[in-house]
DNA sequence: CGCGTTCTTGACTCACCTCAAACACAGTGG
DNA sequence: CCACTGTGTTTGAGGTGAGTCAAGAACGCG
């Protein structure tokens, strides 16, 4: 028997919280909705459909290949890798989602989720039941722009692997990219974790493992960044950022 | 003064063309909405906005990037090329249109069109104010699905140039898709004209023209197909389609 | 402590790019 | 009719970026 997506009964309910409109804060869907014109009064009626879980830890599944698809669900805190399986047996690492971004879009258009989600360190996040928000965004013109607006952010995303791009540009490239995803979400820009194996990383730019690590050990030593194991700090933020500026236009 | 995106001055009526049912048999977009369920009076419907131009000739441009938009269009001959111009001087082929294939997609969720379009041979076209399709779209279902259909197929499409893949494997991915979307508008599968020059073809593939000359060299000598200038025959198929397999199915 | 996992480092290999030159063909003009 | 020119294509020689293989180092964990 397969076990449910996003298994409900560790959810705290909302009374749990106390305070209706702060509960939420750091999950962030909701803000970017404020940002987008939505009222007080139709944010409390996102707020009642939201489900608190966790925590899940690093290695535990959030959904699988074929589960059926319920939520999509906000990061609140940790890094979540999504990946498949081709039929070769070798894994593709599709990308991974910080603080405040949304896992679960790619499968709205399909009854499963057409890709595996698993938790990279201890994850937790806001479950949305997606009939339920579909609905409501039929009524808030503000949720379905957000909701349009972060699907189409997540296509072009994509970009960052097409490209014949040297290791160096995709490397620089990745590392700006998560900063500047850090960034908006508050964390500090240049000093942050890499929570994903180098393997993850090399997966994700389809490079070898070793190659991410001769790189990283290269940009360190020519003073761009500094790196210690999967502490990493920002450097010569500039160089890095002109590096990766082709691939990020793209 | 800049000249208009696809000029309708040189656009024949309907009423040229006699019969209003046959007129678009060659258009293939009509045809394919029929497929989605559509009834011949909403093909009506669909006809009295449709307005065929050309001829263009080869190296002159449909439209430009920064055209507004106002208009889709079915290739019913020949073969368009579109590309952007990167801010280093560089162009990136982004795609080749063949008959029965619909240019302009891609500029839906903006006012202008965002890369240019070029005629690499003689090219006929039919022409669909997108304001006009859109609204017709709202009453017939069919139509909107088969809109759908076409801009998540263009999308999919990018899968080609993602990946690793071998110079081998790209061309082969490269020449059976070309066969494949010949067959389906009827064309010989198997023997047929490569209208773009090797440049392209090796700009799209992200290879070195010379890489490209040399594959099909190659494949040549290996009595996979038989090449002479731009003239094309696979020969060996079932070995393209192997070749092309893990590229094609990504 | 031993053990497994992750990461690093070095040596080697290879696919593809780059550079350079020859070639084919179309169009042009003498 | 034939050079002349330009563009597109082919071919060869050489270089190189990144993958592969193999081994070692650093840590986390039982």
């Amino acid at each position: 028997m397969k076990p449910t997506a996003f298994p409900r009964q560790d959810a705290r309910t909302l009374s749990d919280d106390g305070d209706e409109f702060s509960f939420c804060s750091t999950c962030a869907f909701s803000q970017a909705c404020m940002a987008e014109g939505m009222d007080k009064r139709s944010l409390m009626d996102l707020h009642v459909l939201v489900e608190h879980i966790g925590p899940f830890h690093a290695g535990d599944h959030i959904f699988r290949v074929g589960d059926p698809f319920e939520a999509i669900a906000a990061v609140r805190a940790g890094t979540v890798k999504t990946y498949v399986i081709d039929r070769d047996g070798r894994e593709h690492v599709l990308g991974f989602y910080l603080p405040g971004e949304v896992i679960g879009l790619d499968a709205i258009d399909g009854e499963t989720y057409p890709c595996n989600a698993v938790a990279l360190d201890t994850v937790m996040l806001c479950r949305f039941s997606f009939p339920k928000i579909a609905v409501l965004a039929t009524r808030l013109p503000g949720l379905q722009k957000h909701l349009f607006r972060l699907l189409s952010r997540d296509i072009g995303r994509a970009a960052l692997l097409a490209g014949d791009w040297s290791a160096d540009q995709r490397m620089a490239a990745f590392l700006v990219g998560l900063s500047r995803r850090l960034a908006a979400r508050g964390f500090s820009p240049n000093r942050f974790q890499l929570t994903m194996a180098r393997t993850d990383i090399a997966n994700y730019l389809r490079l070898a493992p070793e190659t991410v690590s001769r790189v990283l050990r290269r940009f360190q030593k020519d003073g761009l960044l500094d790196v210690d194991r999967r502490e990493l700090e920002l450097i010569e933020r500039d160089k890095l950022e002109d590096l990766a500026e082709p691939v990020l236009r793209a």
